[in-house]
DNA sequence: AACCTATTCGTACATAGTAAGGTTGTCAAG
DNA sequence: CTTGACAACCTTACTATGTACGAATAGGTT
């Protein structure tokens, strides 16, 4: 017989740090981070609570761990590209990743402890500089701009309550509406005049801003 | 008699939502925001916790209105400065009041509501722009790498479990040896050249990214 | 059968936010 | 004065959360 009284011979997949960790991500993913409690995540592992904690310490190391587990998904330079072109393409998939886990920006930053995948995406995004002929102050800049910029932006985008064109409309009208333009005058025009113009979607400012920090880079080598 | 059993007829200051909200801005200053509940908070105050609510709807709205209090003080561009002096001093006087409540930065993106501290200073620093001769849709870009730039920087900072130079060191040699300089060349090479030579401090790499992002726009005007 | 070890679970506690309703002080109208 | 209405504050208690502690259970080994 099974070890618990299951749905007929189920056998049980047994618990590892792995799986719960995979799990919070799951749950994250779908109800948002606020809803990621041990008892919710026992739930969907289909186990009580404090099983949870013979795999992991406790919820911090889980907390660590997902964010670990986001930043392994990032895609790392290629080495032997061209040194913008791979910062390109990583900085892309960084904000990609941090879109598809939105809970994971904020809570990358409150995580003092780095993980293997991290540390791993920050040696081979500085090898990628150092190869590409920045010298050591100069990619601990370059690499101090670029994630700045990076996390800032996915942040500021995350916080935005809206995503699509429509949504953008319905709520830049009601924030007008709340907001006298006599009293902020030139959000108004921007809103009105950029925003709310048919085609705008803010996460097309990314390129903007990575552009002018990449040409900026290259122009100083 | 006094309404309370007080030292000696002290009178009671009567609770107003402003009263709550800078108390709550001291204790997160003081003892960090995740120490800042509705009961220490009452503590404080020299009240018991359900009296709070008397005067604000719940938490979610002291948060708002924390955030809005620190964004109060940030100095505002003044109107008539030339924009890249004017946008370096705002930038530098964010990041001067985030570093003095570090608990903002990370609050701040995740409220949603905006207070009316942000709306001016936003509309201040569009205005900024706008007379410097940026077109709207330049501003909304200028304005979207500024801010995600400097609140990037600011997360990046707070996150550093380090301050003072000897702390960097202590870390740094402490970090080194959990990782194999064989693993992470680069990296390893880093903080040894760089981030270990005397005098350095991250702080420091504010200003470079700064003064890149700005000579970037200004060469796009 | 007796034992060991690796897992999992039951119970219980501390701390959180806050709903619901009670108590008190103050003051205007009768 | 009395009365009653209101503002400010408090008491109690409910629920959700993380997790300490130790007991239960399983499977393998002797």
């Amino acid at each position: 017989m099974a070890q618990r009284t299951e749905s007929a011979g189920q056998q049980r997949i047994p618990l590892t740090s792995d799986r719960v960790l995979r799990a919070a991500v799951a749950v994250a993913d779908e109800c948002g981070i606020e809803s990621l409690t041990m008892r919710k995540l026992a739930e969907r592992l289909d186990v009580k609570p404090m099983s949870l904690y013979y795999h992991v310490a406790n919820k911090e190391e889980i907390l660590d761990g997902i964010v670990d587990i986001v930043f392994g998904e990032v895609s790392l330079p290629r080495t032997g590209a061209e040194w913008k072109v791979a910062m390109r393409d990583r900085a892309i998939s960084v904000r990609q990743i941090l879109g598809d886990h939105p809970w994971a920006t904020s809570l990358m930053q409150s995580r003092v402890n780095p993980g293997s995948a991290l540390l791993r995406h920050h040696d081979s995004v500085i090898g990628c500089l150092r190869q590409g002929g920045f010298s050591v102050a100069m990619a601990a800049h370059a690499f101090s701009v670029m994630d700045a910029y990076i996390y800032g932006f996915a942040l500021q985008e995350k916080t935005l309550p809206f995503e699509t064109a429509e949504e953008v409309a319905a709520i830049a009208e009601m924030i007008l509406q709340q907001m006298p333009p006599e009293e902020y005058p030139y959000l108004a025009e921007l809103t009105i005049d950029h925003v709310l113009q048919p085609g705008y979607s803010y996460s097309d400012e990314f390129d903007f801003g990575l552009d002018l920090i990449l040409d900026g880079l290259e122009g100083l080598l």
